[in-house]
DNA sequence: CTCTTTTCTTGATTGAAATCAATGCAAAAA
DNA sequence: TTTTTGCATTGATTTCAATCAAGAAAAGAG
């Protein structure tokens, strides 16, 4: 529970916000391939994981798209439909082993109504969803595929490892095929690695 | 200034929560081609527009890419910056003579710390603004070259009047060309008008 | 350790939109 | 009126990722 209340705290959530909350938040273990929601279900809860890994993702026409990944220290919903009360469309997998921490939407509420702190922070965890939402639109329309891969790579090379390749390449929009073809070209344009002796 | 009172009635502001706001919103005046917020510029306010239309645009390599529109009866900024206090890349023009009331972030601020209902709908728009975005998102990213023209017909009939085509397939992240070849295919393609003789 | 399955890579081909280029067309300016 | 300007259309060509199709490599099961 430790890690949540850290994470609350950077949050503005103290002593008093974090009393009114503790009990509200139910720990629950999944298993790799478990489901933290289904399709069709309506996204009831917010959680914060403290150990683990997620995808959110949709299937069309027999093929699978990942939207998103979640992972440790983050809250993880189907905002979406969290926000709008409609049923989700897009199941929540564990990739990995994993804890988290579940509130429910009405204990939520019940937050937002008796602190001001919590509702602050209801609004400002919207607003930075949205600042999310747009840098990760603005890239997949407006950035060609080598810079997307890169911006990867740079950004988050622990998936890299943790993911198969093939769910980075939907998650950048694009076939394994081509994310396999940029790699390699992009291997090769690479100048030598960064060291710390290349410093001076 | 009635029609702003009406549309933040809508959002459960009343009575004593307009008082607070009121003398905060400043009536605005733009003519066609007069720019609401320019390139470099921190965003320090929103506006509701009663009246006019807007864009909101930016350069890339010499060619411009229109995001958005602003229209009547909705609320502008650019929120990204506006949340992060960041210089806007992106200018907003007006495309129309427009009328607008605008309220300073300092003056929203306060008004989320007077009233919990104004932070509630600090709250709530910026929930909006995110399921606004992710949607468009979403058309932009998987839809194809023609669904995503016929969405923009059938929802916004009123901007081909209003608007240069070609800043329409940029809306739509196409090219003039493009628009226009997919605009012909469908008039091709298309079945008799639906009219009120069919319905038997 | 071997066998099986899944994932990744590579090549050949195809297809759809971008690009390049020319023309049409209508509204505004001279 | 003619001329100019901005926008839309159309055709020809190019480009780049998707698709199709094998294999190779890696991961997992027994």
């Amino acid at each position: 529970m430790s890690t949540l209340q850290t994470y609350l705290n950077t949050l503005g959530i103290r002593d008093n916000d974090w009393k009114l909350a503790r009990d509200f938040f139910m720990p629950e273990e999944l298993v790799k391939g478990d489901f933290y929601l289904r399709e069709g279900q309506i996204p009831s809860k917010v959680s914060f994981i403290e150990k683990g890994l997620f995808r959110l993702f949709y299937q069309v026409r027999g093929e699978e798209k990942l939207m998103l990944f979640f992972t440790e220290g983050q809250l993880m919903t189907v905002y979406f439909g969290f926000l709008t009360h409609t049923a989700s469309l897009r199941p929540i997998q564990a990739l990995e082993d994993s804890r988290i921490y579940s509130i429910q939407k009405e204990h939520l509420h019940m937050l937002f109504d008796r602190s001001r702190d919590w509702e602050r922070v209801g609004r400002q965890l919207a607003e930075s969803a949205y600042v999310t939402s747009v840098m990760k639109a603005n890239r997949l329309l407006h950035d060609d595929y080598d810079t997307r891969v890169q911006t990867l790579m740079e950004e988050s090379p622990s998936l890299l490892q943790r993911v198969p390749q093939y769910m980075l390449a939907s998650y950048l929009n694009m076939k394994p095929e081509t994310f396999s073809r940029v790699k390699k070209r992009m291997m090769k344009t690479k100048t030598v690695q960064p060291s710390i002796h290349r410093l001076s």
